[in-house]
DNA sequence: ACCAATTTGTCCGTATGTATG
DNA sequence: TCATACATACGGACAAATTGG
């Protein structure tokens, strides 16, 4: 294949001039590459991405001008490009030019949380993740959180004391609420640790709500009392809670009849 | 754009009639969509194998297939699949066809470290997370360890005991030994957040076993001790013994003169 | 082991909508 | 407003590799 007989100039581009065959004549040129030329593309940008030649925030050239560089057509240089677009590494700045990025906090959960899902994890084995992490999370935030996020955690109390009664918005908060805790710790990877658990539960924790009354009064109880300990500094109260929280929603889902050793269910139908 | 006038055939792609515009002429359709088709190619297959129509193994019909079947050309195709490709919900089955997959430990181990590299955590965020994760990770496995798991996990000490003197190979298997005691405490969310911390140390490691003479010999000793421990089911001594590990580590990594709360330095030269 | 059909990798040329100057 | 540049998208083409007889 590859009509073009130009190929890569990239450091680890060997012109490649025996085709990638099966056989080997002899050990003298064992083995090597072959490889499509997208994938290349897409190696040889997300080098320079790793390597910090390329910022965030640098534009990157114009597809043309990319593609004469590389020395691949447009058509190739593009398929190499939108693998690195939908990792994150580089998105587009207002609909003409491409600028290399960062993955946000929420892409990178979102992947975590659907690899998780794919692999069909345990509800038990989320649960003890999150009585792991989510009452030291508290205890950080209680030491540590910055003004602003601690203010927006008092926005999202409020918020849920208001709108109790809407399904959908008590759970978008949440998990907001959760997420924000982390984030008060002021450790991004426990952030980043924290947040697919969250978007796990969606499902699950909507049916929860549906099917016990009670269980919110529970929830926006937890998340005042965890709330006032941290904003007071007080980081044994804040763990404490976090962690009386978390054990009641487990004792919750079980007793809303879920299957605690169960797959976390996928978010199948109805989850705007 | 979009010359050729037919969209996706899917669900969710309206045939789009108003060009996506800035202005909202009325309320009455308001604001959507407006997404390359590629995009759209890459969500509804990937939409497809999260909610299980397809399923990991099954084979992908041949792009010409595909093409026709959603309604775009092959190369929108083709970009729309090199997205799915290289966040591994696809991959290739020889040469030939595609098949449906789903990204494995190592993949996402790797993504999420990178990400991590690429928001610049501090090594001290690391550390907070190895110190809560690890030693749980290390009472688990004394609980439930699966056979093979602990056997792999003794072959591990083995290997280190053998190949103390060379850099590269302790440091795989520090790396690799954290993995397995992850694994063996038979959490996979557990596995999914451990796996990317060793792989971001990877680079401080390496110069901390250079710098230190010493440090491989408290290194092989407490890897034996929690080998042992965990072979003998005693989750607490297990837990006991990573956490002074851990903090052992902690304490060389300071000693050494790196700084705790700077970055954790990217993975730059020399890192077979 | 060879041939024929299929499929992928790659390229070219072109059309069109949109943003920028 | 108009011209230009650029990204999206299409169609067609062909060489190389695979697969199935």
């Amino acid at each position: 294949m590859r009509q073009g007989r130009q190929s890569l100039r990239v450091p680890i581009a060997p012109e490649n001039g025996i085709p990638g065959g099966t056989m080997e004549e002899k050990t003298l040129f064992d083995a090597i590459d072959t490889m499509p030329n997208y994938k290349r593309v897409t190696l040889v940008i997300e080098e320079q991405i790793i390597n910090g030649n390329l910022k965030p925030g640098d534009a990157l050239p114009t597809e043309h001008a990319l593609a004469e560089q590389l020395g691949v057509n447009r058509s190739t240089l593009r398929e190499g490009l939108r693998a690195l677009e939908n990792v994150g590494l580089v998105k587009r700045a207002g609909a003409k030019k491409l600028i290399v990025s960062v993955p946000e906090r929420a892409e990178i959960a979102e992947y975590t949380s659907r690899a998780m899902r794919l692999h069909s994890v345990k509800f038990s084995e989320l649960w003890e993740m999150m009585i792991l992490l989510e009452p030291v999370a508290a205890r950080y935030a209680a030491e540590r959180a910055p003004k602003e996020v601690l203010t927006r955690l008092g926005q999202n109390v409020k918020e849920m004391e208001e709108r109790l009664h809407d399904d959908a918005t008590i759970i978008r908060l949440d998990v907001e609420f959760h997420s924000l805790v982390s984030q008060a710790s002021r450790n991004r990877v426990l952030v980043l640790s924290e947040e697919p658990l969250g978007l796990l539960l969606y499902s699950s924790t909507k049916r929860l709500y549906r099917s016990s009354p009670r269980a919110r009064y529970r929830l926006l109880e937890a998340h005042r009392k965890i709330y006032e300990a941290i904003a007071a500094g007080n980081a044994e109260t804040a763990e404490t809670w976090m962690r009386k929280h978390i054990e009641d929603f487990k004792r919750g889902h079980v007793f809303a009849g879920f299957d605690f050793h169960g797959p976390v269910r996928p978010p199948s139908d109805a989850d705007g």
